[in-house]
DNA sequence: ACCTGAACACCGTTCAAGT
DNA sequence: ACCTGAACACCGTTCAAGT
């Protein structure tokens, strides 16, 4: 065999964690947690059942690894998605329709970004999610679109939390039988009409 | 041994579908979905591990069955809870926080009541929790304290949707660095007070 | 320091066989 | 019809041993 990727290539790998994390990403998405075995992981990334744990102290371990990853993924999204219009209110959609886009496109990775299990890996990562919503809700609130009584960070949670509940309802089917128009731009706009607003603005011309 | 509870107890049970769903709820409750298995189970209720497939399909049928014990009681909650106040807005308060309180007692159980992968099993359960929440809504509706232009059902869905959404950011730890009060009451009064109105009522005197 | 080989206890599921 | 016994492939984790 020849060396791998990265240079040093003594054994098998150069960067042996990173090809874990990357692998495991990957076999989540096609098999889900139950269906996620580091046997497998082992077999797919061609080392032997042993090697993840020098670089991660177990299985939960390694799950919390791809959960924060997770995390970050969602972030540079939201940035992405909110950078395309200035107004506030935009913003502050904007976050919820790529929230549920996000868990659609997602939903192995989704279940475990919120499971306790993983709690102590990913804290940080989903405090760094969370950060940019509370700076875009003072903006509304300084701009007079939303009431500044409220602090933004309650504020900001109510709005994350709707957004999560709406889309667990709406991964789960639960909106099926219901006979509602359930994309994420109207599941959002329904939701949040009345703290935003009747009337979502059409295609906003990007910067 | 002499024959157990049920009365014919032929081999070893009368009710064996019964005992495997209650002893499952505790399993559950004990050892959580990634500690759970039917090795374990079969040993508590005393049965060989091919008994429970005379019963169940396979691990996540039965799983399924206790996710729909879970709606089960859940909806009994909820209706106890309810019918202590005859004001409509104090109803859909209760829910709110009923739900959150559930979510709290039965933290494995309400884990599982969401995943996509019991959904077949746990369906027909689920719509019967939502069913008297719509109705709820609609003699809000009726009564003035909530907009009639909007359909009971969609205003039903988001005070579940941010119920739900509260309740997993709640048991993630989400609110902890905020520094905002987080007892159930207190999620719900912030949450909906745009909907239901600012000041909750103070204990109300039954029925 | 980083990885392999081999092993252990455990799990989901099946199936022939018992009453 | 309902259950047992025994088995199979698979999994999480460990540990002595290799380079």
């Amino acid at each position: 065999m020849e060396q791998t990727s990265a240079g040093r290539g003594r054994y098998h790998h150069g960067a042996l964690k990173e090809s874990l994390i990357e692998g495991a990403c990957r076999l989540l998405a096609d098999k889900g947690v139950t269906g996620f075995s580091l046997h497998e992981l082992a077999r797919r990334v061609g080392v032997s059942v042993a090697a993840p744990y020098r670089h991660f102290e177990n299985r939960d371990a390694l799950l919390g690894a791809v959960a924060t990853r997770g995390y970050e993924q969602l972030l540079r999204i939201l940035g992405e998605s909110m950078n395309e219009t200035a107004d506030p209110v935009d913003q502050l959609r904007c976050f919820g329709v790529c929230y549920i886009q996000f868990a659609i496109d997602n939903p192995e990775l989704f279940g475990i970004m919120f499971n306790d299990r993983y709690r102590s890996e990913t804290e940080a990562a989903q405090r760094a999610s969370f950060a940019p919503m509370i700076d875009f809700v003072g903006q509304a609130q300084r701009v007079g679109v939303l009431t500044p009584g409220v602090p933004a960070p309650e504020i900001a949670r109510f709005l994350w939390a709707s957004a999560h509940g709406l889309t667990v309802l709406h991964l789960n089917g639960g909106f099926k039988a219901l006979g509602i128009d359930d994309t994420p731009r109207a599941l959002i706009d329904s939701a949040w009409s009345a703290f935003l607003g009747d009337q979502p603005r059409e295609d906003v011309a990007p910067g």
